[in-house]
DNA sequence: TATTGTTATACTCTATAACTATA
DNA sequence: TATAGTTATAGAGTATAACAATA
């Protein structure tokens, strides 16, 4: 890679980003997840059962988008789909004992790779990373 | 966006990415200019005159990739293709007058759009931030 | 009329395979 | 035979438009 690109912030921020990716994925391989699946796990397991579109203004994508997230999730036998009681357009999206299983042992592996992610960096090194960007992306 | 989500860094990174691209993009509008392709003017612009392949693989993508970003930089008149005189298989491509001007300035309005996303930093932290990410990406 | 989920379709970005010309 | 550039094509990931059911 040419070393006029490396210094850019753009650069850093995409490679680090791509890394961590490559770590994520590896680690959650095991539970047939992806980083994005295990989003949308974390999303539909926490709080009230939500409408499929709820769930993708959660996540910030597209609710066309959101159906084929919860048919993979379905497929795999993670969430089930049933109508919500009071309102028969919506579908309230549901763990399953096994969706709910593995949302823990899956985001423990993923915990597993940010630590191995951040361990060439001090304990207070990495704990003012995370700070700064959460700093940088809090609108303003 | 659900609070779940925003403490894993992956978060973090790929929203930070995400506001600076935004930034970067605005600034380099008015030349006309995303910021793929101001990095493809940087390594073209740097260094000897090199083949397409060559600069792909400093760009880390396909030389079918590069057959397209040189297309569109040679339609803005930034950039030539002429045939390498040893080989005439290859192609050098070379940054116009006008490319090199555009190089300049884009550049530095880059520069600026990174300056005003890390401005909610003070200067030590935003060091900080560019070393450990430089650190985190380095192989291992 | 408006909204939810769904399907069909299109668009962006990138890579793989095949072709031409040169070596 | 191998390589550089090109073209055609395909795949992943996402969105937009249109439709059926429901409100």
């Amino acid at each position: 890679m040419s070393p006029e690109l490396v210094t850019h912030l753009g650069y850093l921020l995409k490679h680090a980003q791509l890394q961590l990716f490559e770590l994520t994925t590896a680690a959650l391989e095991p539970f047939g997840l992806d980083g994005r699946q295990l989003a949308v796990l974390v999303v539909l397991g926490s709080g009230e059962p939500a409408s499929q579109q709820e769930a993708a203004q959660r996540l910030g994508v597209d609710r066309t988008t959101m159906v084929a997230f919860v048919d993979a999730l379905e497929r795999k036998g993670l969430v089930e789909r049933r109508p919500h009681t009071q309102d028969r357009r919506k579908n309230v999206v549901e763990l399953t004992t096994t969706g709910r299983d593995t949302l823990h042992r899956a985001s423990k592996a993923r915990d597993a790779a940010e630590q191995e992610f951040l361990a060439p960096l001090s304990a207070p090194l990495a704990r003012q990373l995370r700070q700064s960007l959460a700093t940088l992306i809090t609108p303003r």
